[in-house]
DNA sequence: TCAAAAGTGTTTGACCTACACCCATGG
DNA sequence: CCATGGGTGTAGGTCAAACACTTTTGA
């Protein structure tokens, strides 16, 4: 009974849905896994072991598992920390894909997330070591997808290096592809290599003031190299507007 | 046998799904109707005749219907259609929301669309004289939406605001606002009501003709009030870089 | 002393904004 | 003539790019 109800409501919300055609979508969350590394923007990749598209690079992601009772940003987090091992990483939803052929097996409609994480070793050691007979790799971003990259997915990342593009300008994600304390130099690289282009340092150091509180950290030496060290420094509270 | 193997491969997609579990979550495609009318950036609400949210305004919409092969794009044109009669109107995706509790009845994906239509008297006609009882209204975005609006609709309708202002400065969409022919008066007017500001009509006119191909139709007269009558322009292809 | 990090100063040009002013056109 | 549509010109300010130069710091 209150089931036949929900059913009806449904029916209602609609404007011609039949019930008894009504058939579910699958849903999956896919997270692409940014950072920079060797002066290259890089994603993250899996081999697919099954068809369709067996062998073929893909975003990694997963279906939609009602009874976590997540949000689809939580799923988003939650295969990126299935995959890599980190927690309190920028995630930000990309867009959704639903074309009827895209998945030649059923319906599929994907939700898709990017993440932007900081670099680090132990991220290599941690994605490259896996027992599960995974295989992943980091691809250059700007170098052009792998060819035979499965479904969809070469709209996908075109749609995403866009969306970095874009939004490097007017907002801090920057920041979120580097470690709490970093460099000058650091910050500017990851600019230069999203834009993909060179900049001035001066001129850069100044707008970055102007947009951001940056303060200084504690100094310390890094490298066994001449010339003075570079000074580290954090992402303060954004700037009061007075 | 087909079947079994697709759901093998299915399995073996994500990390830790469970075939048993495995339940698939409804998936609706909402889309809100933009246009402007009377100085005012308005959107169609639709009142929700049945609960949840009995009465309560709400943004139009409907589950995806598998059997209509069609993109999500094209599911939000089909309900914009039906709503409205509009063909060949600006759709563009906004967001996708998906958490847990955002509808009492079930687990709901929601992506949303809005579309951009000029202002006609038939729209006006067409909406409210509909003879399938639903009722329907035009809200002034900008006046903040009706109190007790159903689900997480009151959300969706900040990030479509905010994402009308933002590409409103990069993006020709407020020529998706007027008809094909328009005037200086009425093209700064669009801008003007998004932006919530004054702007200088000179500055104005020399900026829009450095970003897009502004041309001149034929001039003609419309209203029966003194003064040099106002001139027809319409955009023509995009400014060729040389 | 050297090399790299970091900052200062300045010039140039683009562009935005406000405002004054002029021309065009039809009632 | 007048009211409105539409344009030109310009002064002031901001901002960004480019580049030269200086200062800091540790090996």
């Amino acid at each position: 009974m209150r089931k036949a109800k929900t059913e009806e409501e449904l029916k209602d919300d609609l404007s011609n849905y039949n019930a008894d055609q009504y058939k579910k979508p699958s849903v999956t969350v896919d997270i692409c896994i940014c950072t920079i590394v060797d002066k290259s923007l890089k994603i993250l990749l899996i081999k697919r072991k099954f068809p369709p598209f067996r062998d073929c690079w893909a975003i990694p992601g997963g279906f939609l598992d009602l009874n976590l009772n997540e949000t689809l940003e939580e799923a988003a987090a939650r295969e990126l920390r299935e995959e890599t091992s980190l927690e309190n990483i920028y995630v930000e939803q990309l867009k959704t894909y639903g074309d009827p052929e895209r998945d030649p097996r059923t319906r599929v409609v994907t939700v898709t997330y990017f993440a932007l994480v900081p670099w680090t070793d132990a991220l290599k050691t941690s994605v490259e070591a896996r027992d599960d007979a995974k295989e992943y790799r980091w691809f250059d971003l700007r170098y052009g997808v792998p060819p035979g990259i499965a479904f969809d997915h070469a709209k996908i990342l075109g749609d995403l290096l866009n969306r970095l593009v874009g939004k490097l300008s007017y907002s801090p994600i920057a920041f979120s592809l580097l470690p709490k304390k970093f460099t000058w130099t650091e910050l500017q690289s990851v600019y230069e290599v999203i834009l993909g282009r060179k900049l001035v340092a001066p001129n850069f150091r100044r707008k970055i003031k102007g947009m951001y509180n940056i303060k200084e950290s504690a100094n310390f030496q890094r490298a066994l190299k001449p010339g003075r060290p570079s000074t580290y420094l954090v992402l303060g509270k954004k700037k009061e507007a007075y």
